[in-house]
DNA sequence: TATCTATGTTGACATATGTCGAACCAACCG
DNA sequence: CGGTTGGTTCGACATATGTCAACATAGATA
């Protein structure tokens, strides 16, 4: 078969998206995917989680580790969930654990939004 | 009245607040507070009418030049309260119109819990 | 004063969200 | 195989949220 195509790779993750939130208003389209994220970050107990991956050593954290947040593991899992569909964290099942690890890309996108809007 | 005391003047902004994501996991307080403002910019309509606020010559913009997002006028005045309430916009009457202009400080406190987590 | 224009507030409504217990799935271990 | 532990999914519920129409307010202007 010598006309196969080596098609491009559809990419999962979520665009970095947008330019810094000063240098024009955002459309409705870039609002809506921009959003995403920053609400993902709007919940107590999903930012103490996620903080709690990010800060975990080698950047990643098995859900047992940090279950400490004072609600259910149902409610647990279920913001792990959010965070995941935002794009914000990513999970891998090694073995009996389930490991969440921060996606470094997207929050770099992010920080880059406020901190580039800051400094005009 | 000899003992009358000066008070220190309760200062109404939000506090820059927490250290970065991957610091240390955040208590459940500076959760609560950071989550405000995450929150705040976690719908697409605030999203809209902060970046134009920002990316408003000047800074600061009237209720009036910003007000094309789709939705109705209350609409657009509730969520200016919401992006006010949070700290990351502040309004100021002149006139006939109230203008809206972005919080630097806080905007690159948020920069800032960001950036420095994506930077480990 | 009356009246117009620019914003904010209120009240009502439909939908979204956070939460839990119960049930379920996945991997290990006896 | 059955039991135990780690984690997710389901179903239900109370509360929060986004939205609008109607009303209220503030300032300009006549």
């Amino acid at each position: 078969m010598s006309n196969v195509k080596v098609l491009p790779v559809l990419e999962p993750e979520i665009e970095p998206c947008c330019p810094p939130l000063n240098e024009r208003p955002l459309t409705a389209e870039e609002a809506e995917r921009t959003a995403v994220m920053f609400k993902a970050l709007g919940d107590p107990v999903r930012l103490r989680l996620f903080s709690s991956v990010a800060s975990h050593e080698g950047g990643e954290a098995c859900v047992c580790d940090i279950s400490d947040v004072g609600v259910s593991q149902p409610t647990v899992s279920h913001h792990l969930k959010k965070l995941k569909e935002a794009g914000l964290l990513s999970s891998e099942r090694r073995g009996t654990w389930v490991y969440y690890r921060v996606e470094p890309t997207v929050l770099a996108a992010m920080g880059a939004l406020l901190t580039k809007a800051a400094s005009t």
